[in-house]
DNA sequence: CCATTGAAGTTAGCAATGCTTACATTGACA
DNA sequence: TGTCAATGTAAGCATTGCTAACTTCAATGG
């Protein structure tokens, strides 16, 4: 935090930058941010940001990709927690709708962003589908997920899943009244829910 | 289409304004618009906007709700056709998915402005749900569809649509090699096999 | 041990945008 | 027919993304 007191080059400009960007579009949205204002905040001519970001757009990848990474280390928490692969499963699920409750902005921008353009971005979703595939199988053979073409429940649970989360982004009028506080709790309840009742087991 | 040669006075600016930005976020999303350039569009002054739309958001506003007005009436339309209700809830998720697929940019951009500006909008949603739940209860009355909260089917049913919707727009790698021309085929495949599949029935 | 060179910073400025303020025009209505 | 509110215009301010031309400085090789 301490910065030694940087003359004409900063040092760690990207860095900052990006770190900055981040937290300033987890609380304030992406609209919130701009180059200019970026670079005041680093203590740097407004101009400078361009040495390290060709424009917005690259910059608002690198956040997103941040994020992406942010939300991966949080599914790989999940469920490193849990044993059976069923279990496995629906906590990366709960994980996931609760990332997207607790950083709508976050989340909105992974996904506004072309995978093109954040080429890690693209990397990590197929890598996550070809985990949750996995786990699927897994539990075939341990008989605790019924024999289904796994692709097919993937795509059905992720589509599940995202669609729980964008509904919370998008404030659905059912789950209109969230404070930042219940969504954490929504998120688990919902996903279980709607898990265990009608897709899954 | 023929303005009848005004002078000074544009006589339906409102109007105009609001169809060219319509027309203008469906072919090339929102960030595409400004109000300077609506105003040249309409041959008139940079200023003249602001008569109409205090804002640049509430003109955003004014957009969303058109788009979901249009939406309303392709779902309206949808499920006109069906006679049971178990086909005119399928019909309605199935118009849903494609309307997403075919106007990624106006389904974003109405879920991303609040609903308590633009009230209409969540008026409609709300007016939604209810008609989905009337659609359930008269699909378990006829034995059509399962016996189970019909609060919660409409939940998981919207959960999984709205999903499968916003993976089409955010261009889910699964669904990657959309065509717009292949969006409509693959929104009603999929929402058919997801529904029929896995959800009810 | 310096000269050079290229990465990273600066200043100045362009074009565009959102929006405001003060003024102009005009159709509709008393 | 006179007036006035609605609707248009002109001019301008602050901000933004981005570029070009110049400066600083640390590292590198002769």
């Amino acid at each position: 935090m301490s910065e030694p007191a940087r003359s004409y080059h900063h040092g760690h400009l990207r860095e900052a930058l990006l770190e900055t960007a981040f937290g300033l579009v987890d609380t304030q949205g992406v609209e919130a941010i701009s180059m200019r204002a970026l670079a005041r905040e680093a203590g740097v001519s407004s101009a400078a940001p361009f040495r390290h970001f060709a424009d917005k757009q690259r910059l608002l990848d690198a956040v997103a990709e941040k994020a992406a990474a942010e939300l991966e280390r949080k599914l790989d928490e999940a469920s490193a927690e849990c044993s059976d692969a069923l279990t496995q499963f629906r906590a990366m699920s709960v994980a996931y709708v609760r990332f997207a409750a607790e950083h709508p902005a976050l989340f909105d921008l992974m996904h506004s962003t072309d995978s093109v353009a954040a080429p890690f971005l693209g990397a990590v979703k197929d890598e996550r589908r070809l985990k949750l595939i996995a786990l699927i199988i897994e539990g075939q053979n341990a008989g605790l997920i019924p024999e289904a073409d796994p692709e097919l429940i993937a795509l059905t649970s992720e589509a599940l899943t995202h669609g729980l989360a964008r509904m919370i982004v998008d404030r659905h009028p059912r789950l209109r009244t969230l404070s930042s506080q219940e969504a954490r709790q929504l998120a688990l309840t919902a996903t279980h829910l709607l898990q265990s009742g009608i897709g899954l087991s």
